[in-house]
DNA sequence: GGCATTTCCCAAAGCGCTTTGAGTGGCCGC
DNA sequence: GCGGCCACTCAAAGCGCTTTGGGAAATGCC
């Protein structure tokens, strides 16, 4: 069932029914619905190309997944990010196109996009420090909103979503350290990502405020996964002098410091505090009532509904200039922190 | 930069240029050198709507991610087999839609991507017992490939890509009662959900074969988070007679069963035996060298990429009855299991 | 009743591509 | 030198929709 089928049916113009599908005000209200029951009737839906191609909107926007060439990691988070802001575009008539690319062909996975006219906007994720995708961007004039900031450029020269990664940070070491911890290890992202780069400006700033000199042998960067929270947190448990307390970039990270934990004979909460990073995905939810972990909570199926949003307006150019949304990572005391022990020195 | 433009810029016709560029052999080779070379130069691509109508080809596949209402949980294996799908459709030239989508709302979203033309073939994902999707795909004649099975429609009439849950989960019950565990809990994915319903098949298969009776205490049944595995353990733990062994439907809820043994002073692969499904995902390795975890490994991302081939080549007719793919879980031995201990009784 | 509006509807052009059907010109063979 | 064939190229139709620029009938005003 096309449009012509549809209106030769009815008996009225192509133009008319179009109209009336449409909610233009040229046509009457009877005719409007006659229109309309019968697109019901049916099953009528225009065909999506045809109409993009003669409003000249694509009504589609892009995602690109990066996998980091080499390690092959999907990102964790992506899936809930993906269910914020699908929820947006179908609450909206836009289409939702991804396309997975390897990290080198990711600029031109961007302008293909653009040049085949398949979206009208695009999401980025993950900035990296010294990203160049903003720019080229900026430059091919397709809008975006980025998930994520990149700390060497301009942040009121394009739109992002982002959480306070650093005061957030800031506030989980000071909370260690209010507790009397000291010595208190980092177990971070890969730092050329933008995010982590600021926790651990965060982290060291407080650090700082106290008058603590960082200790290398504490800072520890890699990709978040179990496997790796549990080798950074085991190596640095065996240090002569281990950390009292942990902060974690993520949920799944630090599950493999707990798992450390375990091994080492350490109660969690009680011997080593344990601080992560929570993203509040949906399948792994950090306990129910009480949180297990002590936690910087930020919603990314939410920062996936503000950026989708964000987007959007845009394109319609509800809001002209760039703008920006910080998230508030809410610190929700668990059981995985308590007071330092004084046992030693 | 359009074909007009770049045509007329050319001093040739639109069709020679389009041929050119499409691999006809009616135009010389040197004409069609310099096509390719101009529009590599002026960064043509053809309007990809434009080209699909005129085709009558979407060039994309349709995902369709169903949000279960109520829970709002997100499946995270999801992402891993998008990627491995979306490297198989970005080598040919297809694109991905995703739509998210409220569980009442899922069917409409089928029809309406079929009869919007916006996709050529979809991937059904996680087919439930008795699921109405895969006769509404039959009859609304979309190409499809289901991931997984449903158990009650005949496996021949439909093609699909799954792993041998039944058997898997048959030899790894095997595997613990050849190590002398008697009491084996199962904590398994919600039952309705297809796999979830064969893994269980093949549990009670092994224990019937060795007359052994199932204990309903010991079998559960829920969504797959470390919140219900730590639970369900926990309870089973506390039994007058407690399991000395678990099966567990995958990584997530296997790390809520450890916590749970960690707080009993259980020794997981000692005092306690775990097997666990894996699905191999990216951010969740189960150990490097030495798998932590004992494990039915079957890799989604693969599963991924052989839906997605399978689809193309349905959708290009090189494979015209339905086709089926079943993919081994292969069990691999970690450190979680061991003998059962004959301390009591 | 006559004129200007308003209301409702239509024919046709155009979005950027592919594809059909129809030429051109050059070269061969005789 | 001429008909016949390739090799190559083109104009135009068509994909299914929106939108422009009217036009006919119904209505309002004096």
């Amino acid at each position: 069932m096309n449009l012509k089928e549809l209106s030769s049916l009815l008996g009225l113009s192509q133009t008319t029914v179009s109209r009336a599908l449409n909610g233009y005000p040229e046509v009457g209200a009877r005719t409007r619905e006659r229109v309309l029951k019968a697109a019901q009737d049916h099953g009528y839906h225009p065909d999506s190309r045809a109409k993009s191609l003669a409003t000249g909107r694509a009504m589609a926007i892009g995602h690109v997944i990066p996998l980091s060439s080499g390690h092959e990691m999907v990102n964790p988070v992506f899936s809930d990010f993906i269910a914020g802001a699908g929820e947006v575009y179908s609450r909206n008539g836009y289409d939702m196109l991804l396309s997975v690319v390897e990290d080198a062909g990711e600029e031109d996975a961007y302008r293909n996009m653009h040049s085949r006219r398949a979206v009208d906007g695009i999401i980025l994720h993950g900035p990296k420090m010294g990203d160049s995708r903003i720019e080229l961007l900026r430059d091919i004039g397709l809008p975006f909103v980025v998930h994520g900031r990149a700390s060497d450029i301009d942040p009121e020269s394009y739109p992002w979503v982002d959480v306070n990664n650093r005061s957030a940070f800031a506030r989980a070491a000071e909370h260690l350290l209010d507790l009397g911890h000291r010595r208190i290890g980092l177990i971070n992202g890969l730092e050329h990502m933008d995010f982590a780069h600021r926790r651990r400006q965060g982290y060291l700033s407080s650090l700082e405020a106290r008058g603590i000199a960082p200790d290398p042998a504490l800072m520890h960067a890699s990709e978040m996964t179990e496997i790796q929270g549990h080798a950074a947190a085991r190596a640095m448990l065996a240090l002569d002098d281990p950390p009292t307390a942990f902060l974690v970039s993520a949920m799944i990270p630090a599950i493999g410091v707990r798992r450390a934990l375990d091994e080492a004979g350490l109660v969690m909460g009680r011997d080593v505090s344990v601080i992560t990073h929570d993203d509040d995905l949906s399948y792994l939810r950090n306990g129910a009532e009480v949180p297990i972990f002590t936690a910087l909570r930020s919603s990314v199926r939410e920062a996936g509904r503000r950026s989708a949003q964000m987007l959007l307006d845009l394109i319609n150019s509800r809001a002209p200039v760039p703008s920006h949304e910080m998230l508030d990572a809410d610190l929700v005391v668990g059981q995985s922190t308590g007071p330092a022990r004084k046992d030693s020195s």
